[in-house]
DNA sequence: TTGTAAGCGTTATCAT
DNA sequence: ATGATAACGCTTACAA
């Protein structure tokens, strides 16, 4: 084969072992890392030196090839631009660079998650982490003989690592209840993720066990994004006897439906209280800063890939199972006592 | 070798030919996607079928192998928490993920560009993107016999494309000037970042032609994020005589200062006009909301990558240069003219 | 038109 | 302790 004009061929083992004066398997006795391989103090000298001279790197993909494994693992989220998974990327990728993997990031809004799977399986990937993607939307088979480390969603089938949803819906309702407030609405997606569900059914569960109900008016179906946020907030607002507390599934809702009170000339947290979930950044940008329910996405992330790694180097050993991540309730502006019908 | 136990091996080329019975490299020649393989009809359908039967998938990494090309390609940011690389990522991954290629997402941030490098090139990539990263602070020799295209950042050695900074700053002096502030402020990073820069430089070239100059006070150097963009803020609205409207290099920053403005119980833009520069989707999501000067970053991306993939299947194809695409002022919330004497 | 065979750069199993 | 040598799965001359 001959290469590019120009592009000067890279140094092989080959090359390290000519200098050095000996074969090149020796070359790669030395250089490849191998703990069990006894090789003269001398010889291992003179290779050492030899590649350095030359400015050997080792060709990831030919020891891929070889080795039937990439060093490669994929984690596919549902939506980057969410800063939330953005931090649970950061999370993988940490861990899975110290541990010598590299990670190719995959946006389930750029391309189905099937077809990144596929993708992903092409370029031998090691093992896949996947967040709260409804694995049902998954072709039959699509995960067969995968190593997937599940985020955020429970299974059978696979390990995984999840935060306290229950608690942090729970947490959002005992927060506003002790408030004073006694109507309540809740922004959230219909979807199948089981973080929101859980999320919502803590929310709920607490209130129910406080005697009280959310009228089916203002529990609102919204994509878990800012804009559709503020489309449930108008809604809300338009509702008269109205919910003096609301509990948004991520912080995203949150700040949506916060624009959308400020936009209207509401008062916050004087005549609505909002409530988020996740504990983005951004919740501490806007202006009052967003009470919400601290998830540890960083950790989430990095939990899932020590996991996927454990199972890839150590396969034998047994699978630690995680219990629920903890959640924190985060007091800031925009929760406080509802106003009494004499302020209103 | 033996594979991990219970792993089944997976389909190759030798499998799809034993079942229909040609030879391993009529298998390539018909899966491989060679234009000028010429076989016949009946036997491309035979292997087609087995192939499809077997649920046959090429591996990329033995392809690699042999091509001396590994279809992946890398790209290094700043940082990926800041909403403006997100999209210059997006970008290139969807030109990258069209023409076959994979993304390698760095952010130096979390590891020095040179070491991104060197891990890049470990993995072969075909290609990097780099977006403001200073060069400088690249080993010499860093990039030799390496694709790369730079985004944002001029440069003899490599092509790339940017976006309209000195305009970027330009517009937003000419539209305060418009509004009748006087008295202006800046706050940007002191990096070398190119840019940041021209930003400033407009800003201030502009300003200067309208025979205004910042005093040094008023001139604030942040690094550009929310916190350095708040505490810039905070020691601006310190001063006396302070500037009635601010230009922020970037959004990230003019949030910062919009938050510490309405914490300091000023009204904006009644008090202080603010600018700032990219316009993210969080400039639309405060209250009110920020004016500041569009950039076009998935655009960005999208035309770093084509010209890269363009230098990477078509070497001999000439360059393309760009020339910098335009950026547009979105007039919100956050400006207004200044305070008269009389209204203060 | 199709098959044979020589690699791509590495790892790993033998002999030596 | 070191060196041949055979894979890994694929692409690509070249031969048939």
């Amino acid at each position: 084969m001959t290469r590019r004009a120009g592009v000067s061929r890279s140094i092989t083992t080959h090359d390290v072992a000519a200098r050095a004066g000996v074969s090149q398997a020796t070359v790669s006795l030395v250089l490849g890392g191998n703990p069990r391989a006894r090789v003269a103090q001398a010889t291992r000298e003179r290779v050492v030196r030899a590649a350095s001279d030359l400015g050997y790197r080792p060709n990831i993909v030919a020891r891929s090839l070889v080795r039937g494994r990439s060093f490669t693992i994929g984690v596919i989220v549902p939506e980057l631009a969410n800063p939330f998974f953005l931090d649970v990327v950061a999370g993988v990728q940490r861990v899975a660079t110290e541990g010598g993997y590299a990670v190719l990031v995959c946006d389930a809004r750029q391309t189905s998650p099937g077809r990144h799977v596929e993708t992903l399986r092409g370029r031998q990937v090691d093992g896949i982490v996947i967040d709260a993607v409804g694995l049902e939307s998954l072709p039959v088979g699509a995960l067969d003989d995968l190593q997937v480390v599940l985020v955020d969603e429970p299974s059978e089938r696979f390990p995984g690592v999840a935060s306290d949803a229950l608690a942090a819906g729970r947490m959002a309702a005992e927060h506003l209840l002790g408030l004073g407030h006694r109507r309540f609405a809740f922004i959230g997606p219909a979807t199948d993720v089981h973080t929101f569900r859980m999320r919502e059914r803590g929310f709920v569960g607490r209130l129910r066990e406080a005697g009280i109900a959310i009228p089916s008016e203002r529990l609102r179906r919204a994509q878990p994004a800012i804009a559709p946020g503020q489309a449930a907030m108008k809604a809300l607002l338009a509702q008269r006897d109205r919910a003096t507390a609301v509990f948004c599934a991520n912080d995203l809702l949150g700040l949506g439906a916060l624009k959308t009170c400020l936009a209207a000339g509401l008062s916050v947290p004087r005549d609505v209280s909002l409530v988020g979930c996740d504990d983005i950044e951004l919740a501490r940008v806007v202006t009052p800063e967003l009470t919400t329910v601290s998830v540890p996405a960083r950790e989430l992330g990095a939990r899932a890939a020590r996991l996927l790694l454990r199972e890839l180097d150590h396969p034998d050993e047994p699978r630690r199972t995680h219990k629920p991540l903890p959640v924190r309730l985060m007091v800031r502006g925009t929760t406080a006592a509802p106003l009494t019908p004499a302020e209103r």
